[in-house]
RNA sequence: GGCGCUAUCGUCUAGGGGUUAGGACGGAUGGUUCUCAGCCAUCAGACCGGGGUUCGAAUCCCCGUAGCGCUACCA
């Protein structure tokens, strides 16, 4: 049971919502914002909820809500209402436009987009910093609906109040602008669509949230909706800017630095708990150095006021051994499940080793041999290839480093094998042992060939045991391969 | 340009008037060993700069500087 909210709550009910446009994939900083949201949520028993923000008729897909939500599921975050789409409120956020209209909160603007355009060059040309020159703004009702009337089309705009608009942000604290700096926003386009700050706050008030947690990238958004909540007579929620996540360069994390969808990382092999995880922790900190932990903790342990102001770069080798780490707390059966689809794609996947089948359990000690050294799932069907097929190459590396000219010593070992019984790690290794002492040889002369012949690769687990697990009878076979291989090579040269 | 936000190891961060400035990833070295990974141990590595306030500042204040974000009839 989690403990009782914390101060920063304002009392009632938490509810706070996630609001991706479907424009794209689902990239890591939504992700991240989601993620938080939800946590929040969870932690103080509030209600989670999904908008989806589709209001851009132009770029929004269908298959995008899709993979929004695929991706969100992947993770683990659920949602307990919605998901609602934006675009079906249109009729009362232009309510409250006309509600704005009526109380002279707001007015039509006749500006084309050419005469402003033309208008903001000048100014710029002059040097002086444009913001609409309210040149509509004194417009009598009479003749702007005259001029309506007539066919011309127009604007809505919010006529920004003066003074300062202050909040206390739960991650950045007392936060203020001088309205002076804002222009007179477009509330409804004069085609009459409503605008995103008129729909976020319309919604958000619809939908009772009483958290905001969002990116910082809005917070110059922040003041112009409290002065709407304002405008409208309502108290406006709690707000919460969340830093950026950054790439390497320090810039916003975008296409250009590689991957940011969340579905080409669950692609990539990393497990949606250490995704989950690593998001997490990208720019908050419960303290206490605290690095892997379930969900549960995280709900327990999640406060905004512990989230950082400072912008963070994806480091994905902390996201990789992070995985690792989960890799290695799952259950052989798991990372089976996991695999599967990638086993069968790559012809791997026989009836023997699926559940119930006759090597399941042998196959099981292999995943299992392999899970430490993992740290993505693609390195399981990498690795596992040479244990059920006998289809595989020779790395270059591996024959460069380890193989000498002729089959002579591995014919010997061959040889010694084929006595050993039982086939055990132990047996073999004694008499791979003895046979390189008889020899005047080291160990190593045989064991670096025998992993070549049994994998095909310079790196692997310990001989011993992939040899057992192998069996005796295709390790022979792969000695006998190796000794052709090097006898060719022989007489090639 | 205007406005805003930010500033502790390369990266993620803890700390916050007196500390050997702590941890994690990554790096280096050594150990285990048949390789690699893993694991264990050790090491290197940071308070943006300048002024204040103070007995004492990385911490509080101011001023710079730098980075980032926003600056649409996109969201």
């Amino acid at each position: 049971m989690p403990n009782p909210p914390s101060g920063t709550a304002t009392p009632g009910r938490v509810r706070v919502r996630f609001a991706p446009s479907p424009t794209g994939f689902l990239h890591v900083g939504g992700a991240r914002t989601a993620l938080f949201n939800w946590l929040f949520a969870r932690r103080h028993g509030g209600t989670f909820v999904l908008r989806i923000e589709d209001t851009d008729q132009e770029r929004s897909t269908e298959e995008s809500v899709r993979t929004i939500l695929e991706g969100l599921g992947w993770l683990g975050i659920d949602w307990d209402e919605g998901p609602f789409f934006q675009s079906r409120n249109v009729q009362a956020h232009r309510a409250l436009a006309l509600r704005l209209l009526e109380e002279r909160k707001a007015y039509y603007c006749f500006c084309s987009a050419a005469e402003l355009e033309a208008r903001r060059a000048a100014a710029e040309k002059a040097g002086s910093a444009w913001k609409y020159d309210r040149l509509c703004v004194n417009l009598s009702p009479e003749e702007a609906r005259r001029r309506l009337q007539g066919g011309e089309p127009a604007a809505v705009r919010f006529l920004v109040p003066e003074g300062t608009v202050a909040w206390d942000d739960l991650v950045h604290g007392p936060t203020s602008f001088d309205s002076a700096v804002l222009e007179d926003i477009v509330l409804l386009r004069s085609n009459g669509s409503p605008t995103y700050n008129l729909s976020c706050v319309s919604d958000d008030v619809a939908m009772r949230v009483t958290h905001v947690i969002r990116g910082d990238d809005h917070i110059s958004n922040t003041p112009k909706q409290i002065l709407l909540y304002r405008a409208a007579g309502l108290e406006p929620p709690r707000f919460a800017h969340l830093p950026l996540i950054l790439g390497p360069d320090k810039k916003r994390l975008s296409k250009r630095h590689g991957a940011v969808s969340v579905t080409e990382y669950r692609d990539k092999g990393y497990l949606p708990e250490a995704m989950f995880n690593f998001l997490a922790l990208l720019g908050w900190s419960p303290g206490e150095g605290r690095e892997k932990m379930t969900r549960d903790e995280m709900i327990a342990a999640f406060r905004l006021e512990d989230i950082n102001k400072k912008g963070s770069v994806f480091d994905e080798q902390k996201l990789e051994w992070l995985n690792s780490q989960y890799i290695n707390d799952l259950a052989p059966e798991r990372i089976v499940a996991l695999v599967r689809p990638q086993l069968e794609a790559a012809g791997l996947l026989s009836a023997d080793i699926e559940e119930g089948g006759a090597r399941r359990a042998w196959f099981l000690k292999v995943i299992t041999t392999l899970k430490a050294r993992s740290k993505r799932l693609p390195d399981f069907v990498r690795d596992a290839r040479p244990f059920l097929t006998d289809d595989f190459e020779y790395s270059e590396d591996a024959v460069k480093r380890y193989l000498g000219t002729d089959g002579n010593r591995m014919r010997a070992l061959r040889a010694a094998f084929e006595t050993v019984e039982p086939f055990t790690e132990e047996a073999t290794e004694k008499a791979l042992r003895a046979l390189a002492e008889s020899r005047g040889d080291k160990a190593a002369d045989y064991i670096h060939p025998l992993r070549v012949a049994l994998v095909g690769t310079a790196v692997s687990p310990g001989v011993f045991t992939i040899l057992i697990l192998i069996g005796k009878e295709r390790a022979l076979r792969r000695i006998d391969r190796l000794i052709a291989f090097l006898d060719s090579r022989a007489t090639a040269t």
